[in-house]
DNA sequence: CGTATGATTGACATCTCTCAACCAATGTGG
DNA sequence: CCACATTGGTTGAGAGATGTCAATCATACG
């Protein structure tokens, strides 16, 4: 028996054309591949949650629109993340395509499990929402902290985590992205940018080309909680 | 079979002496019912997460505590809740007793499923779990909008919507865990206060007593999300 | 009645937002 | 190859919101 994890796509992948069956996995032989263009809507908010995805390659978000207009992004979702779970039938925020990206989407997840060959992805499944609670979490004690260079210290240290051992971190959404990540503007991103290259904790090629220049002060900057 | 839900224990529950053992459910039959006084330690950031949760009476918080002593709330849990999931072995909050309350601990969550009984259970657990994405994700937006008068206002909702009908929100928390909930300071917190009374949106007799008395308007404030 | 604790209020400093201008990179057409 | 426009990012100045520190008030408890 298949899993989950097991969707014939190995690390790095790229786009395929059209959508793709899979056949292995019992409740997840239903498993569509498709691509969708930077910017792209995925689901909205409201719509009823027939699917959940797993990113295969490039990056997604999730986030909500307010009343007026303004946005909050809930996460970024990186190749091997699963996203689209509703406890309920219909989706609760809005997921776009960061950049150009693959996913394969599954049938949405009945309550009740009732045969013996979903349980095996039952249990897989609790530790992937597992790790969303992990996620969310860490999000929302990012937001809490107050100061916006802590809050930008906490997104280059989570964003790297995704790829270590690299250079430079290449980041693949724009300073809006960020922004409304961080609940703060871009022009507060910016500034705290700026003052992280001044300080000599990052440098900072391009505007999307990062490189960790003192770790160990960029954690302590992210660990501070205010400006105090 | 029972189920998790079925811990012989319905609506309002008096606190019990010692633990007490539970034969029901497979991989629950070892849930041990304990009482905590009011600010008790339940399990700290770290320890191994041996166990998780569920409230019989009163309220718990999971929190973490910032390196400069700062404080961040993540939740505050009600009678009927689960927490102290953790995907990795140990806890990544601390979890305290707000007021006195009672819990029901189970053993840890095993990350392969392997007898039939477990099943049943793990489809209840991953109910449980996407809920708890959910409760997080929303904690996340109430955080990035920027007014406290807004983060306050979502509060007050939330909170009413765990006892609706009732003429008055008895607050559980005092104004440090409600501050250190929407990341802000006590003092904002309670000017928060001051203004949606004086705008008669709340009336508020003692201050943990608190009447809605314009819930259109309350709503309306929490979903704008900034002082602009 | 005095004390202790929690909550509120006030004054001022600081941070972030807002609005505006400017800069850099990119692409287009002449 | 060079204007030119467009887009995304940066910088600046002033306004507004929240933090900080301190004093005051309210309540509960001895």
């Amino acid at each position: 028996v298949g899993s989950i994890d097991d969707d014939g796509f190995d690390g790095a992948v790229h786009p395929v054309a059209g959508p793709a069956f899979r056949e292995s996995d019992v409740p997840f032989r239903h498993g569509l591949v498709h691509a969708y263009a930077a910017g792209t809507g995925i689901y909205a908010e409201g719509d009823g949650a027939e699917r959940f995805y797993k990113v295969l390659s490039g990056v997604a978000r999730t986030c909500r629109y307010l009343g007026d207009g303004q946005r909050q992004v809930d996460a970024f979702y990186w190749p091997g993340d699963l996203f689209g779970f509703e406890p309920d039938g219909q989706y609760r925020l809005t997921a776009e395509a960061v950049g150009d990206c693959t996913l394969v989407a599954y049938p949405r997840l009945r309550c009740v499990i009732q045969d013996a060959a979903e349980y095996r992805c039952a249990s897989q499944l609790l530790d992937y929402a597992l790790r969303g609670i992990e996620r969310a979490q860490e999000h929302a004690l990012l937001l809490g902290r107050r100061c916006a260079l802590s809050k930008l210290a906490g997104f280059l240290l989570q964003y790297d985590s995704h790829r270590p051992g690299h250079r430079f971190i290449e980041l693949v959404m724009n300073r809006q992205d960020i922004a409304d990540y961080l609940g703060v503007t871009i022009e507060t991103v910016s500034r705290s940018f700026t003052q992280l290259e001044h300080d000599a904790v990052i440098a900072m090629p391009a505007a999307k080309r990062i490189a960790i220049l003192d770790r160990a002060r960029l954690q302590r900057i992210a660990e501070q909680s205010g400006g105090a």
